[in-house]
DNA sequence: GAGCACTGC
């Protein structure tokens, strides 16, 4: 056990909470630091954070669970790594792993880690992201990762035995995997105390989350740590940002958005605007907007960039280059400005106060993206990004009196938000077996769960006793996948046309393989007919695919068929991963030399569930879907778009003004009884034409 | 004849 803070030596000062029974530490201000005088280090000593090494240490050496409130800029995630390290926290062979939700971060804040520690990236300090394991397994000491990589390791290391401290970064995001992270390793805490965990959370969230973490029991003798959470906090590094209100509520955040910018630029000194809004329709309004109107009213110096993901890599940098000299750049932007990119030189911020979020539908099985209004919390992230550099303004287009008394303080956490299969499946595949019962930082809906267990299920997944069949149930775990995708290419094994199959999944789990466009939809349509297969979209793919890899892998085919170079590329990763993952679970690749109805058969035993009919004598194209009768339609941009076959399997569903099937395929309605009789028996004899 | 907030294994 490493020993840090030791007696007689000076002891951080403790302040008792307003409220009682957590802990805050005021600052230790340090005297000493025995470093060298380097710039590096240097920069290091003033970041916020370094006052309270000290205290930091301390609190990890004494309570099995420390939650740091951090700002932005405070350098928790760089700094206290390397603090646990000097520490003396990955002797004897062991590592510190801190986590992040996002690949881009892992990877940003490892190299400047590496750097800071004057040490080769991949040895003393590695990180993994999916595809990237950039560690030496007797070197790494210092390991950063994405929190799905540490759920993944976990299913060869239940109790990750090699970590001595584990750092959930981001926490209050909430996002999926962290919270069953989070659930998962208040598990593991019982059953190794002498772990540690580091939480970085918000203000708003830290009391929840010490809740959460708060294992002591009254009466207990206590050993080892504390079990009561300490919460720390570290100010940030930010300016000021001023808050506005608008008076009265306004019926388009849009329009408003609009003239709120030309009256920045009218009246508040220079500095770059960034617009928050909810979609790339709202974005391309507001750009539309503002242009009529500066051009109206003869106001020159704005220049308006667009930022989404779904906009091309070479645009997005747009965002980036620096403003020309007497120009205001104004960045109308989805939430990606909120969390996962950081522009620098923004002063003005202007925020919608919605943007879209997902919802999940456990009774309907339909996920929904819908425009809804922020917390309290997004709020305050969205403001802060004024004040990177000086001073800022935040404008928000909602009154004041409805951020104090509507707004929530916190967002809905996507586990309640979430087709929860994937989540079911990994838990049972680490040996949880009371789904129902396990303690989430946020329970998820019972409903949820049991809509997730009755798919697994049906799928072989799990058994009557909802316990992982083997070997399928253990196989679909093993591949990191949508399970119904996975259970798909585990039939493509039986089936014969595995090389096959694992293309198609690979496409499926890529976004889109097209080029996202307006205004040349034309084109696009005709490049597609170049590929379209009569069976549907997922032979589709297999010809794309195909063309792609007789290119010669070239990015000037893809420009030329209106085929995203860059999706393909991951196509490819995905592909290979897979065909490890295979050759691993010992079923080796196999092709059906263009046997399109078994491909189709494999296709269908995963996703039997998503089968609809067309309506007998439907004029509009609309289906039912088999389980719930539901009404759907054919996705204008599927190769099967006004084709309408009788029966077809879908994908996914994408709700809009009606419910569209993304990625369609024809099939025969008896392969639905072949595939899983249990779960078709009942509508054979009842709705099954024949 | 329509649309894709954002992540991740």
């Amino acid at each position: 056990m490493s020993q840090f803070w030791k007696p007689g030596t000076e002891r951080p000062r403790l302040v008792d909470d307003e409220e009682g029974g957590v802990l805050l530490y005021t600052t230790s201000s340090s005297s000493s630091s025995g470093f060298g005088y380097g710039s590096l280090e240097k920069q290091r000593q003033r970041l916020p954070v370094y006052k309270y090494k000290t205290a930091i240490l301390y609190s990890v050496e004494t309570h099995a669970t420390t939650i740091i409130v951090g700002e932005t800029g405070s350098g928790k995630t760089t700094q206290i790594p390397q603090y646990l390290k000097e520490a003396g926290w990955a002797e004897g062979g062991r590592m510190i792993a801190c986590t992040q939700p996002r690949r881009l971060a892992v990877q940003s804040v490892a190299t400047r880690v590496a750097e800071e520690m004057d040490v080769k990236l991949g040895e003393e300090v590695g990180y993994t992201i999916r595809f990237e394991d950039i560690t030496n397994e007797e070197l790494t000491r210092v390991k950063f990762l994405t929190d799905g990589v540490l759920l993944r390791e976990m299913m060869d290391d239940p109790l990750l035995s090699k970590y001595s401290v584990i750092m959930v970064d981001e926490a209050h995001e909430r996002s999926l995997s962290t919270d069953i992270l989070l659930g998962l390793l208040k598990k593991i805490q019982r059953r190794r105390p002498e772990l540690r965990i580091i939480i970085s959370s918000a203000t708003i969230e830290a009391k929840s989350m010490a809740a959460f973490f708060n294992t002591r029991r009254r009466r207990e003798e206590e050993q080892g740590p504390t079990k009561e959470p300490a919460i720390l906090s570290v100010e940030g590094r930010g300016f000021n940002v001023e808050i506005f209100y608008v008076d009265d509520p306004v019926s388009d955040y849009v329009r408003s958005a609009v003239s709120t910018v030309m009256s920045i630029h009218d009246q508040e000194r220079m500095g770059d605007i960034l617009v928050f809004l909810t979609g790339q329709d709202d974005i391309d309004t507001a750009i539309q907007l503002l242009t009529e109107e500066a051009q109206s009213s003869g106001k020159q110096g704005l220049v308006s960039v667009p930022l989404y993901s779904g906009l091309p890599r070479a645009d997005q940098d747009l965002v980036f280059s620096p403003t020309p000299r007497g120009k205001r750049k104004v960045i109308f932007s989805t939430n990606i400005a909120e969390t996962s990119l950081t522009l620098e030189g923004i002063v003005y911020v202007v925020d919608s106060g919605f943007s879209k979020q997902r919802f999940y539908n456990p009774i309907s099985d339909i996920e929904n993206l819908v425009v809804a209004p922020i917390s309290k919390a997004s709020a305050r992230q969205r403001a802060g990004r004024a004040g990177r550099v000086r001073p800022g303004k935040c404008f928000r287009l909602y009154t004041e009196d409805y951020f104090s008394n509507e707004m929530s303080v916190v967002g809905i956490p996507e586990i309640q938000r979430s087709n929860l299969v994937s989540c079911v499946i990994q838990l049972k595949a680490l040996g949880i077996d009371n789904i129902l019962g396990f303690d989430w930082p946020a329970s998820p809906s019972p409903e949820s769960m049991i809509r997730a267990l009755e798919v697994l299920y049906s799928l072989g997944v799990l058994d009557d006793d909802a316990k992982l069949t083997s070997p399928t149930g253990f196989q679909v775990a093993e591949i990191p996948l949508d399970p119904l995708i996975s259970k798909m290419i585990l039939a493509s094994c039986e089936f014969g046309c595995s090389e096959e199959i694992i293309t198609i999944a690979a496409v499926l789990s890529i976004q889109s393989i097209w080029i996202p466009v307006r205004g040349v939809q034309k084109q696009l349509d005709e490049a597609k007919l170049r590929f379209a297969a009569a069976e549907g979209d997922h032979v589709t793919f297999l010809n794309v695919y195909k063309g792609f890899i007789q290119s010669n892998k070239s990015s000037k085919w893809c420009h030329k068929n209106f085929i995203n170079y860059h999706a393909m590329r991951k196509v490819i990763e995905v592909r290979e991963q897979l065909k490890k993952i295979t050759q691993r679970l010992g079923i080796g690749l196999k092709s059906c030399e263009g046997d399109i109805q078994t491909i189709k058969k494999a296709i269908t035993a995963g996703f039997f569930a998503n089968a609809a009919r067309l309506e007998p004598f439907s004029h509009n194209g609309m289906y039912k879907t088999l389980r719930t009768s539901q009404e759907v339609y054919i996705h204008p941009s599927s190769v099967l778009f006004r084709v309408n076959p009788k029966f077809i399997v879908y994908h996914s569903l994408v709700s809009t003004d009606r419910q569209y099937m993304r990625n369609v395929i024809t099939i025969d309605p008896s392969w639905l009884t072949e595939a899983a009789p249990h779960f078709y028996q009942k509508q054979l004899h009842s709705s099954f034409p024949q």
